[in-house]
DNA sequence: GTCTATAAACAGATAGAC
DNA sequence: GTCTATCTGTTTATAGAC
């Protein structure tokens, strides 16, 4: 049976420890989870653990190539074409932005996500560099062109390149504090409709930035 | 001998096991972190934490607590006058703004502060109840006050509100993720030079997003 | 492959000397 | 206030039955 396809639903012992893992070290942390709960969520036992994964350090790794192979999948970068007017550039950047944001904002997979990567990033994590290294420069660097295209700047200029990580920055930023911001605008929880008004609010941003990047 | 004074230096065994304890939270993660190795970096003894704070947990609430003391010293905010016109709002803004980013992305203290609240933001911790009761709303609103006079918007409209957390998301992105971004840039990390570019960039997305708020 | 039982290490809290 | 020694519970890893 295969071990490692992405086709497959959480389905399998494997694929079930890697979503408990996730879940859990993205909520509480790698350290503060215990493999007795892992395996409780993933309905089997603290043993299968070391069976699949070697131990637990070694399910950490597994979450994190799932969540480099996830996030591929949803980002579908296509190669930029260089002969792109700016407003066509402007359209696919708002098209992408607005599933990204979506995703981001409107998927609970998508927090657990967020929550798993943001520790290890904190902890400086080598599966950050792996992830880095797999997928992450890659998509920065093909928004970046489009980035450049739309905004008459060189793609790979200073100012091109941290105007790109400060939107990045933005939507993360809302995915994270959800909590802080549900609560300072009055709403229950960040569900689907306030999603989208703040797909709206930074859909608003781009473009303002767009306009105004390299004109320092 | 005082023990909760802040003009004290981290002098004292209180002080130091506070620092440690924001430092190795911060850096680890709470649960990552044993008490043993508090102790150690504070130079004293794993008793004096039961001894001072209860508990591993309450040292956890005074790292909080001094979180908030020390960031509002910092802010500093005085209360906004409501007759200010728009270009000596967006004048206020651009300077609270660009001494927070100083001490944000140039203070090594402010990257063990961020990652200690960014890990209670994750898990949700009472702590943060604290903090956003304490001073983080109130700033939020000072801010906001301004954003509406310099944007010419109503200071608690969504659009308003939704504008001031992007762009705080956007200057935290870059302490949070700061080797991802400073691998991305080329840097060797991210020092004083390299923070003062991203805050000229940030500054001019303040510009930029002070043209456009409310205009969707 | 799955599971129980156990081992060896480690955690936080505390008693009591000084 | 500070420190050492120790108690009690929990952790991960693993051996071995099925």
């Amino acid at each position: 049976m295969a071990q490692t396809s992405a086709d497959t639903p959480p389905e399998g012992t494997r694929a079930a420890l890697i979503a408990a893992g996730v879940a859990l070290f993205g909520s509480k942390g790698f350290a503060a989870t215990s493999t007795r709960e892992i395996a409780a969520r993933a309905k089997t036992n603290v043993a299968s653990i070391a069976y699949h994964f070697g131990g637990k350090d070694g399910l950490r790794q597994a979450c994190g190539a799932q969540f480099a192979q996830r996030l591929t999948a949803v980002l579908q970068q296509a190669p930029v074409p260089a002969d792109l007017r700016p407003d066509q550039a402007r359209a696919l950047l708002h098209a992408g932005f607005a599933r990204v944001i979506g995703f981001i904002l409107g998927q609970a997979e998508a927090a657990e996500m967020v929550s798993f990567m943001l520790r290890e990033v904190s902890e400086n994590s080598p599966i950050v560099d792996q992830v880095y290294a797999g997928f992450m420069e890659g998509t920065h660097r093909n928004v970046c062109a489009l980035w450049g295209l739309a905004s008459g700047c060189a793609p790979e200029s200073d100012a091109v390149r941290l105007s790109v990580f400060s939107f990045i920055g933005q939507i993360l930023y809302f995915r994270i504090g959800n909590r802080i911001v549900a609560r300072r605008m009055g709403w229950d929880a960040l569900g689907q409709g306030e999603a989208a008004q703040i797909a709206a609010v930074l859909l608003v941003h781009l473009d303002a930035m767009l306009g105004t990047t390299g004109k320092v």
